[in-house]
RNA sequence: GGGUCGGUGCCCGAGUGGUUAAUGGGGGCGGACUGUAAAUCCGCUGGCUAUGCCUACGUUGGUUCAAAUCCAACCCGGCCCA
């Protein structure tokens, strides 16, 4: 028992960027443990907050990082409480962004949320999906639009007298567009203010979030303090790097994998990261185990892009994904099994190249499939073709071919 | 509300009556190279089954043979003043 006082538990502590609060004589880590101690003395669970604002549709691996840790929770005998933010959406979390957001509409907010619930593994069993959706007593979902819908303005003064200007101003996000003559509209500041009293109305013990978020998880804190709760402590995750190496992963800036890609897709994507990355990426998305790594930088990516998308897609099929995605990088083309498959649907014949292409979905228009040809980046079954304007007389020259669009995006036509 | 400056393609940013999808950079995509990546070099970077035709420089109108470039109104933003 001596020892667990002094050291949280290596699931827990895997990743972690931040953790307050720290004061009271001991450090976070240990005020912490005393928590959890306490928790299981008491059989009490704790309620673990992570809210997520259903703005965008598709979730990626540097979201995955919290609902892992969220999951972790679950698996330890905590509560997962899961705000989707329904209400705070229609205002949009200023944090990194350099202009007000767009308001959504509720119809949209619906739609995103409910695809976000796909997406973490809704209706699955535990073992295929991110959360544990199964066990009894081990998730709540809310929606703040619950007790954030019918706040009056009465205690939305309340609310507001608690904070200032300055300590709005201090939040890097503000502090860069107000200084730089960027646009703040007035809303955008009930933002903290509401998230924050997520914490209130759900009783979170800990809230997580990315190391973006520690101005709001701070303000959870206060808005608990304000109402005679007991603050939550923050637990705070690194922000994932993109594929691009240097920026966070965003679907903005295009550098994502994303859980909806296909177990391919995923796997080539994660093997070809550049090399500085792959230790966090390991670390953060996976569970191997730390100690025991491949010496070997190649052998260690191989390693995390076939955790990861086995983690996400199940261990055959990442298998085959790395199979081959070795095939296609040895240029043997044609020989792949799980190349997606693509329909000439209503195509007519006889076709043009540039135009199936195009239709076939590998380009956004049929001007860019055009020059994409011309540059040499389109093969059929590992043939670059070349003109535009080449024509294909009927189906059966195509069918069970491989149309490949640079070295990454192929297709196999089918009927 | 007043004054003032500004709103250009994914982003930044030139351009200020007349070949032109609109200089340049970033990003992205493709090619070569490589152990994937990175670095480097090269090409492409509005749409259309297309040797031509459309749509584009905040919005809507106007002046002109001709406008991103001139005028008017409107919308949006920064700064200063109230």
């Amino acid at each position: 028992m001596g020892d667990d006082v002094l050291k949280l538990p290596e699931w827990l502590q895997r990743g972690m960027a931040d953790l307050f609060p720290s004061s009271n004589g001991s450090n976070s880590e240990q005020s912490l443990q005393a928590r959890l101690t306490e928790a299981s003395r008491n059989k009490e669970p704790l309620r673990i907050k992570l809210g997520i604002d259903p703005t965008g549709s598709d979730i990626h691996l540097g979201h995955s990082i919290l609902f892992r840790k969220l999951r972790a929770f679950q698996d330890a005998g905590h509560i997962a409480v899961l705000i989707i933010g329904d209400f705070t959406a229609q205002i949009g979390d200023p944090t990194g962004k350099h202009k007000t957001r767009k308001q959504l509409s509720p119809d949209e907010v619906e739609k995103n949320a409910k695809d976000y619930l796909e997406q973490l593994g809704y209706g699955k069993s535990k073992e295929h999906a991110l959360l544990d959706f199964q066990t009894e007593a081990r998730l709540e979902i809310r929606r703040n639009s619950e007790w954030l819908r019918n706040f009056d303005i009465t205690k939305i003064i309340g609310l507001m007298s608690h904070s200032t200007v300055g300590q709005m101003l201090a939040k890097e996000d503000f502090a860069n567009r107000y200084s730089s003559g960027l646009p703040i509209a007035l809303h955008e500041f009930l933002y903290p203010l509401l998230q924050g009293y997520d914490s209130v109305a759900v009783n979170a013990d800990l809230e997580l979030g990315g190391t973006d978020q520690k101005f709001n998880v701070a303000m959870g804190r206060d808005m608990q303090r304000i109402y005679g709760k007991r603050p939550q402590f923050g637990l705070l995750l690194p922000i994932l790097i993109g594929l691009d190496g240097s920026q966070k992963m965003s679907k903005s800036l295009g550098n994502i994998v994303s859980l909806k890609d296909d177990p391919l897709s995923m796997y080539s994507k994660l093997e070809k990261i550049p090399d500085h990355l792959v230790d966090s990426y390991i670390e953060l998305l996976t569970d191997i185990e730390l100690q025991s790594l491949p010496s070997d930088l190649r052998e260690k990516q191989k390693l995390m892009a076939l955790s990861v998308t086995s983690r996400l897609h199940g261990l055959n099929a990442a298998k085959d994904a790395q199979k081959n995605a070795s095939i296609l990088v040895s240029g043997k083309k044609g020989l792949l099994s799980d190349v997606p498959e693509v329909s000439l649907g209503e195509i007519t014949f006889p076709v043009k190249a540039f135009y199936l292409v195009s239709a076939l979905g590998l380009c956004a228009s049929s001007s860019e499939a055009r020059r994409q040809i011309k540059g040499g980046g389109v093969r059929l079954d590992g043939e670059k073709i070349l003109d535009p304007s080449l024509e294909f007389a009927s189906k059966e020259i195509l069918i069970g071919k491989v149309l490949q669009l640079g070295k990454k995006t192929f297709r196999r036509i089918s009927t």
